[in-house]
DNA sequence: CGAGATGTAACAACAAATATTACAACAAAA
DNA sequence: TTTTGTTGTAATATTTGTTGTTACATCTCG
């Protein structure tokens, strides 16, 4: 299974933030529009973002801001934002291996911590990129396309 | 969303075949029976393993053995045969970004890289282990048991 | 108040994971 | 050659998660 392009939108976002904030109000209708995606799936996500403390939405009046300095939100914050794993655990384990069976009642002991190692090598590099590389890099490209 | 759990279930068959080969004949079955899964998705797993050439599976008179040393087979060699993801992504990205706004027409520039790091990040840590690796704990494991 | 937003609920459409039943094809042993 | 146990696979059901959509109460500000 993929990971919910939840997160890619997300980052979308944040970069229509970055650089329309200035000179337009971000509502889910404007985001909705940029990323051909459902105004309510957009809202859905704000609010995750909300949630996590990363961004202020106006209620009532309309637009969206981040909460935070760009360098201080890395790609695992938002990925924790908005990917609503069971327990955190990027791994899907078999739920009941018969415990009868010395492989059966040994195989979490044997792969947890192999899994878990895999799993943190993943959120090391997610949290290695922070949104300010991502505003810089878009700057880059829009000023190129000009 | 999480990994399937056809990748735990495929490293839980690996460790039985090391663990009961010698002893007993390894089927779907048994297989079934130490993990707690319907035979026909053991079944189906073990054509996925098979068609990856990393185990053989005796057709009619049934049985299952590995194709090459424990220590040729990796974490990411089981990963990618049983785990169909699209083109290869881990992550998905939201279909049809609108190409009439500057920063639609350019996530992907921007963040199809940061996507990949991610992930080869995480590749490169399954294929550092080994079902060799994996037979060493689950040896300890059982043998502390006595 | 009225206009334009957000927050949410309810429901539908779709896709993937997992379980289950059934059965043809197969290989070896009796 | 028949029997037995097994694999391979199709068909179907159930469940769960994603995404889309409509509707509407609520909010803020002009």
């Amino acid at each position: 299974m993929q990971i919910s392009s939840r997160f890619t939108l997300a980052i979308h976002i944040f970069a229509c933030i970055d650089t329309f904030g200035n000179e337009y109000k971000v509502t889910s209708d404007f985001l909705s529009r940029s990323t051909n995606v459902n105004p309510v799936i957009i809202r859905k996500i704000l609010g995750q973002l909300k949630g996590a403390g990363l961004i202020e939405v106006a209620r009532g009046t309309g637009g969206t801001t981040v909460a935070k300095p760009l360098k201080e939100i890395t790609f695992l914050d938002v990925y924790h934002a908005v990917e609503c794993i069971e327990n955190g655990n990027l791994f899907h384990f078999h739920d009941n291996p018969n415990t009868n069976c010395p492989v059966g009642r040994n195989i979490h002991h044997v792969l947890d911590d192999k899994l878990l190692r895999v799993q943190s090598s993943m959120e090391k590099e997610l949290a290695s990129i922070t949104l300010e590389d991502l505003k810089q890099d878009m700057e880059k490209y829009l000023h190129d396309e000009i």
